[in-house]
DNA sequence: AGTTCATGGTCTTAAAATGTCCCGGGTTAA
DNA sequence: TTAACCCGGGACATTTTAAGACCATGAACT
């Protein structure tokens, strides 16, 4: 109960000072596996000692457990922090801002992670395992998932793990789209084995360049195996993709400079599933493609957007905009930055 | 919510800490209604620098005003103290003991407060107030309520105040017994009388004393006005009651010492409506009386029983053993001995 | 085998908490 | 009216605690 902490607020005016603090240390923790007060002291800008101090307690407490290679949480501790979860999200303020964001574009569901992804590894984490969370809340025994690429979703995959021992057998995880010139582990055909594995479900991969000529669509389109795949793809009823900026996008495609320039002057902000977008959510530039089109997103029930980092808020708000959202996970850093230009709208329409 | 205290407990264990005695505090200068630092620290076992640190910070929370009679409690301090109590109890680990006493004799409610009635007078005001706040809890508009003398009687019908304009003009209040040779204040009568006047009920009176010869209990039996009242007295829907020590009451009602002697012989721990238990809460001592009888009080709809201090708690013991308590109202020096009580007979069981 | 990073111990210093006493002023009881 | 009493608040020495800095030792990794 929210009122409880407002009560206490008044009896202990520095307790959510100190709540915030031991919750973010215990939390840090957990994300670390195992890590030294040193490390763990530089990450969170603490001086070593009121560190060493705070994990003392912690130990005492049996939160953690303190062993020569370093610290790591105890399944109390554990339990104590998903216990916890809900009330951390009102102590950093982040509740209202899920609300905010939620009803503001009337997506069914917002999550928003403390930190910045841009600034620390373990904010990516969390966001990773938010989202997969956010995932299996909305998963069921036989769905067809699309996944598309990029590190978050790579993330993502690694934190995907089912408590309950619910059979998904018989669902399917397959990419969104081809492959992209990039590192193995953040393709959208990795994460969708990965992710198909953690759970116990099947996967088809496409292997097809993202990119591809007029010709080559064309044969491809005629290739049974891979009309067949496309055919599962574009009957998923969970999309889950990142969300990229517009630019850096072209680079990792590694467009040519005449269509980069051409994308940069329909003022394209964001792109997701092959698509870019500008500031207002329009679609501006198709990417001649397989895999999922405009009219299977539009149709898909669950769409998941998932991306976090300061720099990433204009492609998110972007894609917001777009409106075929239904779940947004992003962090603490981006939503801040969606806040303020919802209320910048909010403003200049009054 | 009470998991949210519970993981308090556990991340900060010391703020907890200071909460419980920041609660204590305010508490004590509520019941105080005014007091001095130096009082205040005394009554507390506190030094007085310790107890001014924590003065002036309830007082720049605005819970208390301090003037230059004394500390007193403020509006917000008050409305503070009301929404913290239920914590406070779980806090104080009161909920526990509560709810093991209630089990094992299969009451419907019981209530702990904080403290020791005999080391402190303020406790026993609390005790009236929980008594009262119990008492109105049952209380409906038409019921005819019986009440017994004793003090904690006497400070629950001080503290008696109905919060809602909930009208009780067509309820009752009686003394279950006659006057016993005490000061007024403690009598049933003055009791039942202080209290119909508090939340503007009617009183009717027992003018008969409570020891009775067999001759004299005959000739008053057939007054037409001593019948009526005891007839309303028996169908009394709810009954409060203090309980005694047997052996204080004998001397209270200044019995000859045979009598004395008798009682004692036949193991009488506990009095309560004229009857002496014994331990196992078995009846070995009725005196000859007016009013409610125990086929009576078996027929009652709601027994409610008060009492408290660590002396007593052998006698509430054996009132719980006698099976027809429905609410218990106690404090916490009572009900730790009681819990006590309870493992040993548990542990004896097995 | 050497390096690195971990915990746990210790010493010093700064700061906060505490114990103690006193003062002027208002309240109360004689 | 007066005197005793208790009040809050100021002052200050002292103790306790928190914090910073460093080091010893040991496990793990290269």
């Amino acid at each position: 109960m929210r009122n409880l902490l407002e009560i206490q607020k008044q009896l202990l005016p520095d307790l959510m000072e100190t709540l915030k603090r031991r919750y973010t240390i215990l939390h840090q923790i957990m994300l670390s596996d195992i890590i030294g007060r040193r490390t763990l002291a530089a990450s969170l800008d603490m001086t070593e000692r009121v560190l060493r101090a705070e994990t003392d307690l912690l130990k005492s407490q049996g939160l953690i457990e303190i062993e020569s290679v370093g610290m790591r949480i105890s399944d109390a501790g554990r339990r104590l922090l998903d216990l916890l979860e809900p009330a951390a999200k009102s102590l950093f303020g982040l509740d209202e801002l899920e609300e905010k964001i939620r009803s503001t574009y009337g997506l069914s569901k917002v999550i928003v992670v403390p930190g910045d992804c841009e600034t620390s590894p373990f904010t990516k984490r969390e966001l990773g395992r938010a989202g997969s969370k956010a995932l299996l809340g909305v998963l069921r025994p036989d769905d067809i998932v699309a996944v598309t690429g990029g590190s978050t979703l790579a993330e993502m995959a690694d934190q995907l793990t089912t408590l309950l021992p619910l059979s998904y057998k018989n669902a399917w995880f397959v990419p969104a789209r081809g492959g992209l010139g990039e590192s193995m582990e953040i393709q959208a055909n990795t994460i969708a084995s990965t992710m198909a594995k953690r759970v116990g479900a099947n996967y088809r991969l496409l292997h097809v360049p993202d990119l591809l000529s007029e010709d080559a669509y064309q044969s491809l389109a005629l290739d049974s195996n891979i009309g067949e795949i496309v055919n599962i793809i574009r009957s998923s009823r969970i999309i889950v993709h990142g969300i990229g900026e517009a630019f850096e996008m072209t680079r990792r495609r590694k467009l040519d400079e005449s269509t980069v320039s051409e994308i940069q002057g329909e003022g394209a902000v964001a792109e997701s599933f092959g698509y870019y977008f500008n500031e207002d959510g329009k679609i501006v530039h198709t990417m001649l493609r397989m895999g999922m089109r405009l009219e299977d997103i539009m149709r898909t029930e669950v769409v998941i957007g998932i991306a976090g980092g300061k720099g990433k808020a204009t492609a998110i708000h972007a894609m917001l905009r777009f409106g075929q959202e239904n779940i947004l996970v992003t962090d603490e850093a981006a939503a801040q930055e969606i806040g303020r230009r919802i209320d910048m709208e909010v403003q200049s329409s009054l």
